[in-house]
DNA sequence: CTGGATTTGTACGTATGTATT
DNA sequence: CAATACATACGTACAAATCCA
């Protein structure tokens, strides 16, 4: 799995316009549609989010928090984040 | 408006431990769920927030982000945060 | 028109707590 | 007990939009 963010080392953020919390929510989203994740699969971890999309800890959490808030995702504590069984 | 942080009244004090930026969620809503704040009404700024309630500004802002996605606030840029006309 | 003040929006980094393996 | 991983919370900085003197 790739979670490749592109742009990564830009400090100035010359992003276009897009956040990039939501570009981890995109990239997520996408990926449940496209079937590569599906319901009951693990995410990879924060910290692993955090290397290969080059994005700050808090920011993916953020992401993945809202994803969780829309019942999209499942967080358990000590195990990972899983794609909902339900949506 | 009060906005104290104080432990009294917290609606979700089952199991004993309530997130601080839930406290900010139940505040807000339950200030709404009174009438205390009407649909185009103007919240207190994020620093006003933060004074009142004890807590830090991105814990404020996290409560506030979570109530903006689900539609029950609209943040306007350099305006403030108001609530939202429709739910 | 300009510039300052206010306020939200985004992003970073760090620390600590808690659950699971 | 140790390692892993999520959950919560703090503080800081700067960008962007709005308002007004």
């Amino acid at each position: 799995m790739v979670y490749s963010a592109g742009l990564a080392g830009s400090i100035t953020m010359a992003r276009g316009f897009t956040p990039l919390y939501q570009r981890v929510i995109d990239t997520i989203e996408g990926d449940i549609r496209t079937g590569r994740l599906k319901p009951g699969d693990q995410l990879p971890s924060t910290d692993q989010l955090r290397q290969s999309m080059g994005i700050s800890p808090g920011t993916i959490r953020k992401g993945i928090d809202m994803l969780i808030d829309r019942g999209v995702l499942r967080g358990h504590q000590g195990l990972g984040v899983f794609v909902a069984e339900k949506s």
